[in-house]
DNA sequence: ATACGAGATGTAAACGCTTGCACGTCGGCC
DNA sequence: GGCCGACGTGCAAGCGTTTACATCTCGTAT
């Protein structure tokens, strides 16, 4: 059922059954009541891709996202999705697995179909948005090294966090920290990395700065707690500061293992905050991470900005 | 840039132009490479939402979700976006969180925006599917107590889980099995607290069957547990299997803190398989519940109906 | 030599909707 | 009593594609 079927039995042109259907002014009462009994009657639902066409707004937005497992894909899509939905907005949601090509394949499908660009991922540099995304398509990155470039971005403040658990364990007595770090070519690792070593230069604890490999799996941290505890001849750090959580209950497991006492004996943090981290005993110090509400924030940004 | 900029820019009509870029036949070689020259040049990317417009395809599909938490969310998803991209479909995601209202809404929505209905919520019964669900537009129902209706549905088999738990538990010598059940108008909750009672009847155990009331939190594990261990003039029973992990965990803290052996005084079963399950001590025993898969198939299902 | 079919290309209608502009029809004002 | 503006409506041109059908050009079989 077309808008022009509904304008026939309605006894009107499709121009003004537009309007009604639309709520624009300019049509008499009785022919709007006329048109909306016929468009319900008719169970008449416009086509918002033919809308789409002819006035250049699609009210959806392209959100990509990198691979994410877990809490966090959740929580970033639960964030935009509830700021879209206040803003009467759309998502088409687009895995982006592999390659910058890929990447770039997923952007120009979306061509004609959004209003604006989301996206969150490692390929996404200053390049290569000036390269593949349209210039009149606004897009707003997450998570992303770029800066400058017209494009927004907003980032989890990876390294002010890290500064503040260093602060906190500094406080409450910790003088030599230890730091399991992620994946170098992973961007919130790096900046966690940053903030551990910027904050112990602040605080004069460079003497105790020592960083272990980790990948931010579980099992590279209880590898990195267990070379801790065979003696190199040196001291045993204070305190462990985990690049994640997963990497802090790895390491969990390898001081309980070794009966060494958390926190007794050393302490133990890690950074997102998994639902996990509460269970485990003792339950793990870990700095949140928000990503609902960074998502939320990145699409009303992309909205203001459209 | 459009087509018809290409197709001047060639001397050709847009009809060869289409021709070319769609990869049609009967273009002389020449031809073809002049326009996907002008096309590369010009950076041309076709408009989606046009090409719907005329070929009446969209090559999306439409996701409405309830207001999922945590790992179900983006494990449903994920699985649903694996089998999209493997077919170029696109995903249009619709988090439908209030009445029934809401959801008709985001239906009608959608109309002209996708090719099928991936739907997972509590108000799409037949009914509400017979009256919004456009005749034309396929759709798939997830983990719905509907059946018929032309509707293909996928559901989590949640009764036979539920079975396969009890009969586990049986067989390593049970016999006085209680369940923590789930709320009540919870379609997974019902389906689990029925297959729990099959099974003990199957069994002959039904003297042992006792159900508490939950609500799939863990607080309310927690109370049914220590319901459990207020004396009652009952015995206590040997195994309890809560109707998901959250609530087995709540148990289990229950338990712990009465010390109560788990396993050795009651054994404690879950479902869901959450990542925490192994991760608490000791490892809780589990059903898992693949919602990727799930997912999946119920795309690959619709992809076939379209 | 002629007609015929295959191959290459163009014409234009359609998809369903929005919207600028033009066209009546009034009531009121000078 | 004629003019003007407001109001209600219709006309038709887009929006960017696709595609059935028409057209034109050859090579070739007769």
């Amino acid at each position: 059922m077309t808008l022009k079927d509904v304008a026939r039995e309605a006894q009107v042109s499709t121009a003004t059954a537009s309007r009604v259907i639309n709520g624009h002014g300019n049509v008499s009462e009785a022919t709007r009541e006329r048109i909306l009994g016929v468009a319900e009657r008719l169970r008449y639902v416009p086509d918002s891709g033919a809308r789409s066409l002819s006035t250049g707004l699609t009210h959806t937005i392209g959100v990509l996202l990198p691979d994410l497992y877990g809490e966090f894909f959740s929580e970033i899509i639960r964030g935009i999705d509830q700021a879209a939905r206040a803003r009467g907005l759309h998502l088409l949601l687009s895995g982006v697995h592999g390659s910058a090509a890929e990447a770039a394949r997923a952007i120009r499908a979306l061509k004609g179909r959004v209003d604006g660009l989301l996206i969150m991922s490692p390929y996404a540099d200053a390049a290569f948005l000036e390269e593949h995304s349209a210039a009149d398509t606004p897009a707003v990155l997450m998570n992303t090294p770029v800066r400058g470039y017209g494009h927004s971005a907003f980032c989890i403040d990876n390294r002010g966090g890290a500064r503040a658990m260093v602060s906190h364990l500094a406080s409450v007595g910790h003088r030599r920290i230890a730091f399991i770090s992620g994946p170098a070519d992973n961007f919130d690792a790096t900046e966690r990395l940053a903030g551990y070593r910027e904050a112990l230069r602040e605080l004069g604890l460079e003497v105790g700065e020592r960083v272990l490999p980790g990948d931010f799996s579980e099992e590279s941290g209880y590898r990195a707690a267990q070379s801790l505890l065979t003696p190199q001849g040196r001291e045993w750090p204070d305190a462990v500061f985990a690049a994640n959580d997963m990497m802090a209950l790895g390491s969990l497991f390898a001081f309980n293992e070794a009966h060494v006492g958390v926190p007794a004996d050393i302490a133990l943090a890690g950074v997102d905050d998994i639902p996990m981290a509460r269970f485990v005993s003792p339950p793990l110090t870990t700095v949140r991470v928000r990503m609902a509400e960074l998502g939320a924030r990145a699409l009303e940004r992309l909205a203001a900005a459209i």
